[in-house]
DNA sequence: TTGCAATCTTTACAAGTGTAGAGTAGTATT
DNA sequence: AATACTACTCTACACTTGTAAAGATTGCAA
């Protein structure tokens, strides 16, 4: 089972955010994390996660009559799920295009620049270590 | 004027794809293109095509009683907004951490690696000749 | 001039997303 | 018990996106 891409939408991201950093956690104290950022009322945030509970990106367990939710899918899977939407539509599913044009297109700061290849070479020096799917 | 940042839906992928290559491109000319590739009907890219005029993606032009649209935007351009998207989203809108996000996370070969850092040497060679934006 | 072929226009509709009000139920307080 | 909190459920609505049918135009061929 080829693990899905999982794609957020831009108030899935916010939600998401608030709830890896307080996990397990409750509506109310999502909805107050969002409060100052996206300035959503409690019955938005809810919504919003038990539309992505739905969906299979949270889950939840009831502790008497409070609900408790935690994420289902990792930053990691969620960071990669939006980098693959991009090399799919921008870059015809390629990854290295999209990696030149970041370095090229990207006024990239000497600094980061370097910071960049020592990380590539720290990379390669680890060898062929292959992560499998 | 910071140029904005566009974010292309899916199917605007698909036609502005298309448009890209017949530039300038009557709606049936496009439309055959997709036919195959999405089995888009007519209307369907026609409305599409629309629309996306509406949002300053493509212009227009009428010839007689044809019109031809062109592009708006330049690939590059689109593609540095899908970018922008997932950094802004995913990477709480820092290049560099998605750029090492990109470096460890993805099983890249040995090769992509290599020439990834050629490309960042001759890059860093070139001075710091920013873009101005 | 009549009709056909090519193209455009109008209208629609379902699913998904952002946004939230209003009402309900369970718990704690007086 | 009556009240007030707190958290939850239900319902709704507008806008966007994918998708397209049906009808209107118009220039060209017979």
């Amino acid at each position: 089972m080829t693990k899905r891409n999982y794609e957020l939408t831009e108030g899935e991201w916010a939600i998401i955010q608030a709830v890896w950093e307080n996990e397990p956690c409750a509506a109310p104290a999502v909805q107050e994390e969002l409060e100052a950022r996206k300035n959503w009322h409690y019955s938005t945030v809810k919504t919003l996660m038990d539309r992505m509970v739905t969906k299979g990106l949270l889950t939840t367990e009831r502790i008497r009559n409070l609900i408790l939710y935690r994420s289902a899918i990792t930053r990691v899977q969620a960071q990669k799920g939006e980098i693959m939407r991009a090399v799919k539509r921008a870059f015809n599913g390629a990854l290295t295009p999209m990696m030149q044009f970041l370095v090229d297109e990207n006024n990239l700061s000497q600094k980061q620049l370097a910071e960049l290849e020592s990380l590539i070479k720290k990379k390669r020096r680890k060898g062929t270590r292959r992560k499998r799917k």
